[in-house]
DNA sequence: TAAAACCTGTGAGCAACTCACAGGTCAAAG
DNA sequence: CTTTGACCTGTGAGTTGCTCACAGGTTTTA
């Protein structure tokens, strides 16, 4: 297979192909002939794994350390099952401050109904969101040093 | 006020008041004897406009419109209405995804409950991983050209 | 008066691609 | 048999919103 090949059978852009092969993800031989890289079954079970791991919301160093383990026979799960861990708890995370933000923008938009447009005047720049309070900073975050 | 007062006074990074400088969001003027930048009222309060929008999901070129629209004494509170709605749908679309991410981790969590770890063997990067399912590719993403 | 703390501009680094470029290779069509 | 188009190669830059590093100038403090 060579990487147009790979690449729709995982369904990525190629150039997603040559990133993980620069990045090695990948480890492709090379056709003497021409130096093109070759990609085999094994290769593509790679990618599909990346693929899902990055769905998943690994990051490409994590994975790269997963395949690396599973090259040397070492059972990546026990690592994987960790990362999995967290990763869901930071999802958990995410979720809870996207449905903050939806609630502090709709309740801001149906403040706005109300407000006319108003022309700048030097004093104001937009009142839309000047109106806008600031969220209480969530304690999570700034227990870990976030902003 | 410099650089680090007015960084203070809005709570950001003074890198940040000198990469929004950059960006042209702030104008401040120059003091001839040291050339170093002057910030005054105005500025702040462009300053914690710009964090307020951003924190509403406003993009820098988004603020930069905004700001010079109120430069020019046009009132820019009509594309923001605009451009916070579209916001509002984006942030909703993203937390309708993550809970689905959240649905299919905590599903894999407990399927992999009884999976034992296993070491690769070849065929087998991680069973955890492989054993993870494809969402179904949302309508919505691929009407509008998304990955 | 010397050290510490600030200022300046510029350039690089982050994540995970994506795209562009210039040149080499190959399959099918004329 | 040659041309054309599609593919391949590596490398470098662009994306976003900062953040940090560096080298050198200035101001404040001890």
């Amino acid at each position: 297979m060579k990487v147009k090949d790979i690449a729709e059978a995982a369904g990525v852009n190629p150039d997603t192909v040559r990133f993980y092969t620069r990045e090695n993800l990948l480890k492709p031989t090379r056709n003497p002939d021409n130096n093109y890289q070759q990609f085999d079954a094994e290769d593509l079970r790679r990618l599909r794994f990346a693929r899902k791991a990055r769905q998943l919301g690994f990051s490409l160093p994590e994975i790269r350390q997963i395949l690396d383990q599973a090259d040397d026979h070492h059972s990546p799960c026990p690592m994987v099952r960790d990362v999995f861990q967290h990763r869901l708890a930071e999802v958990e995370r995410e979720i809870r401050e996207l449905q903050q933000l939806r609630k502090r923008m709709t309740s801001a938009l149906s403040a706005w109904q109300d407000m006319p447009d108003g022309t700048p005047d030097g004093h104001t720049i937009c009142r839309l969101i000047e109106h806008w309070e600031d969220p209480a900073p969530s304690e999570e975050a700034s227990d870990r040093g976030e902003e």
